[in-house]
DNA sequence: TAGTGGTCTAGACCACAAT
DNA sequence: TTGTGGTCTAGACCACTAC
């Protein structure tokens, strides 16, 4: 068998029959203690095991139940191919939302094309379905382009969506440019996602629209990882 | 303070200030000893935290050395916007390939709207950059359509890119599509691509080329997550 | 009440790095 | 030699679930 410390063959062991389907979601897995007995460790060792596949969130512990295999169900979110000027319907999300006036943070402001400390409209989201929140998100606009408009604040204004609130004041955008990266979830994250404390990692993407490669709204977009699945098409030319 | 377990709030902390830039990469984390003392607890409370940020891959420990904060240095895989016929220059990589014959398994014949057992060809690479594995991929192609054409063996044909190889043989590719998720690295990922025994997460995308919206080719692209960043980009029609 | 996982302690031995 | 992290043991107490 493979050599290394008796607890990583055992999570390895386990992972690859999770990650194959050989262990479906919700399976239950033995007890500690017959994983004692069958690997002939302590239970320290088993905890072990059981601790690295929980904090990859492959696992789940039951108190007083058992360690069960996580279920995944992944929602899709579909990238048109075209980001059109009239948005297709949405799905089925209620949505909160709360508009600031901040000063750009270095970062934002690169992404923006501003300086440091100018002035944006910053924009965050959470979004829910059936009460659990599935996304969450943080927009900033430059306050030199939409401030004093109609659509200053994007969620009080009449239409939605940044092509057609940006249209409304005549900014034409004509490029969206996104950035996907994935790494574990910050504390304020599992805590807006409702994320256990173990296994919680999430896909970010970097998301900002263009108008004659100027950039008018950069926006980062917080998904859980083990949830979603991300589309892209592209026709070949 | 936070409540929860001890070993949590520890690595709580730590998190936090990795992800937020205050701690850098490279950084060397205080000695276990030291952390004892600093939060009240017993070494293996410690260890169980820094167990967690090991797991998610935001430290790496070093024998005899410390507990250092993993350096990040995203490499960029640039998605074109137009997959052109005539494909960009490669980057400095060596690759490595193997095709055999092969049976469709149940999710790759789906892929390819074949049925389970029909013949393909797989084709699996491995990219690597200054001698380091950076990517892996396998490829199926039905060898109804390829068998016994000159570019039935993807990396001995005259031409390369699934495009221009399906153009040579008079298949016309207009539609690509990839559906990207993000999970633990199986043992078989860990060792091709030369993954530490914890923290490592891959990027799966799966890509399949179309021509008139008959699957000509299906693909598995494998990167390490920690590592890379993906990038899209869509014109606003 | 019995079985389960969750947290934590005290201590041992090993491998490796720096000096 | 000293300090570091890596692995493992034996055992305690708690919280929760199922019966």
């Amino acid at each position: 068998m493979a050599d290394g410390p008796f607890y990583q063959r055992i999570a390895d062991d386990f992972r690859d029959q999770i990650l194959d389907g050989t262990l479906p979601g919700e399976t239950k897995l033995p007890s500690e203690k017959e994983l004692e007995q069958r690997y002939g460790v302590s239970r320290i060792v088993v905890k072990h095991a059981l601790d690295v596949l929980k904090a990859e969130g492959l696992v789940i512990g039951r108190q007083g139940k058992g360690v069960y295999i996580r279920k995944i169900d992944r929602l899709v979110r579909e990238s048109p191919t075209e980001y059109s000027r009239t948005p297709p319907p949405r799905p089925p999300t209620e949505r909160e939302y709360a508009s600031n006036r901040d000063e750009a943070r270095p970062a934002v402001a690169e992404r923006l094309g501003i300086a440091p400390g100018d002035p944006v409209m910053r924009t965050q989201y959470r979004y829910l379905a059936a009460g659990e929140p599935i996304q969450i998100a943080t927009s900033w606009e430059p306050l030199a382009i939409t401030g004093g408009t109609a659509v200053e604040r994007p969620e009080e204004s009449a239409v939605t969506g940044v092509t057609a609130r940006m249209e409304a004041i005549g900014v034409r955008v004509d490029r969206v440019g996104e950035a996907l990266t994935c790494r574990p979830a910050t504390n304020r994250e599992k805590g807006l996602l409702s994320l256990g404390s173990t296994g919680a990692y999430v896909v970010l993407i970097e998301r900002t629209h263009y108008a004659q490669d100027q950039p008018v709204e950069t926006c980062d977009l917080v998904y859980p990882g083990h949830r979603y699945e991300f589309r892209y098409a592209f026709t070949v030319t």
